[in-house]
DNA sequence: GTCTATACGCCGATAGAC
DNA sequence: GTCTATCGGCGTATAGAC
C-alpha cells in the first residue's frame, strides 16, 4: 500500500479532477499540478488523454465491483444491503452536493461528446443494476426485482442532480430518508408469490 | 413569425447545439456553420460566448415560462396539467434518449465549470417546482405540495439520466408509465385534510 | 451587418537530452 | 523515468475592409 506508482498516482488524479471539473475540461497541465510531474512525463505513461480516461473507467468499474463484493460479505441480510447502497449517498453528501453522481455525470458527458468510451462508462451501471437486482430476489421479490433496482438507481440520479443544481443539503437528506422509508415498507409487505 | 433576425437564428443553434454537444464542446466554429454566417460576424451580436449562453438561457427560461402558462391556460384541471408534465418526457423521448434533459445535463455541466451561469439555469428546475407545487397545493395537497413537486422532478431528472446512459427506450416509456400510476393512485386517494 | 485576416493562448502530442 | 523544448491545431477574440 506504501509504494505509488507514478502511473497510478496520474490514474487517481485524473479520477478526481474528471470528477470536479469533468473530463473534457481537465487538461495534462491540471492532472500534472496535481501528480508534480511535467507534462511531457505524461506520454511515458499513457498514448493519449483517452487513454487515461479508460484508465480511470477501469478503475471506477473495479473500485465498483469491490464495494458490492464487501457488501456482500460484511452484510448478512440482503435488506441491510440494500441500505448500504441508499447511505452510500449520505457517506458522499458533500461531493454529491458540489460535483453529483460521479457515474451520472460521467456518462452524461461522454453521451454528449459521443465518446467510445460511453458504453464503458455505463457498465458501472449495470454493475449496480445488477448487484441490486440479485439482492430484491434474494428477498423473494423475483418477478420484480429488475425494476426494484431500476427504481433505487432512477431515485439515486435524481436526487444526485437535483442535490447538486439546487446545492441543497436539506433536500438531500430528505430524499435519503424517504429512499429508506420506501425500502422498509416494501420489504415489510408481505413478498408477492411467483404463481 | 417570417423574418428572424441573425441574432435569434444565433441563439436558437446555440440553444440546440449546447443541449446536444454540450456548452464548452460546442465551437464558435459549429454555431456559425448551422446559422450560416462567418466567425467574426458573430462578435457583432454578442461580445463573448458566456453572452451566447446567458441569452441561451434567458429563451430558455423564457420557453419554460410559457409553456408552463399555456398548460394553465389550455386545461383546466390541476391533475390534467400535471399529465401534461409527465407526458412532456414522452414527447421528447427521442431527444431525451439522445441527450438526456436540456435543463439536468446543463445545470451539471455549469456546475462542473464552476460558471456563473449556473444559478441562472437551476432558475429553470424552480419554475418547474413552484408551478408543479401550485398545482398539487390546488388538489388539496397544501402541506406535501412542494414534495410531491420535488418528487416529480426528481424522478424526470433520473429517468432522463439513465434512459441517455442506457439508452434504452423501454426502459424511458415504462417509467413514464409507473409515473403517471403515481399520479392517478395519489390523486385517487382522499386527501390528507388540513388538521 | 457581414466579411477576411489575423493575433494569441491553451491543449494534446512529439522529440530528444539526461 | 523524468525532464525541457517545441510543434501543429483549435478556440476565443479583435481589427479593419466592404
Amino acid at each position: 500500500m506504501a509504494a505509488t506508482s507514478t502511473r497510478e498516482k496520474i490514474i487517481c488524479a485524473a479520477d478526481l479532477l474528471f470528477y470536479q471539473q469533468g473530463f473534457s475540461h481537465t487538461s495534462f497541465a491540471d492532472i500534472a499540478k496535481a501528480v508534480n510531474i511535467s507534462r511531457g512525463n505524461f506520454y511515458y505513461h499513457f498514448k493519449s488523454k483517452d487513454q487515461i480516461l479508460s484508465a480511470v473507467i477501469s478503475l471506477r468499474r473495479s473500485n465498483t465491483h469491490l464495494l458490492l463484493k464487501k457488501w456482500e460479505l460484511c452484510t448478512a441480510q440482503p435488506n441491510l444491503r440494500l441500505l448500504s447502497f441508499i447511505q452510500l449517498l449520505q457517506l458522499n453528501q458533500d461531493n454529491i452536493l458540489r460535483y453529483g453522481c460521479p457515474v451520472g455525470t460521467l456518462c452524461a458527458e461522454l453521451i454528449k461528446l459521443d465518446h467510445p468510451a460511453n458504453s464503458d462508462a455505463r457498465m458501472i451501471l449495470t454493475l449496480y443494476r445488477t448487484w441490486l437486482r440479485r439482492q430484491f430476489s434474494a428477498l423473494g421479490h423475483k418477478t420484480q426485482a429488475d425494476n426494484l433496482a431500476l427504481h433505487l438507481l432512477t431515485q439515486s440520479q435524481g436526487i444526485a442532480t437535483l442535490a447538486s443544481a439546487f446545492n441543497d443539503r436539506t433536500y438531500l437528506s430528505r430524499q435519503i430518508l424517504l429512499l429508506q422509508q420506501w425500502l422498509d415498507k416494501l420489504l415489510n409487505q408481505e413478498t408477492i408469490p411467483v404463481s
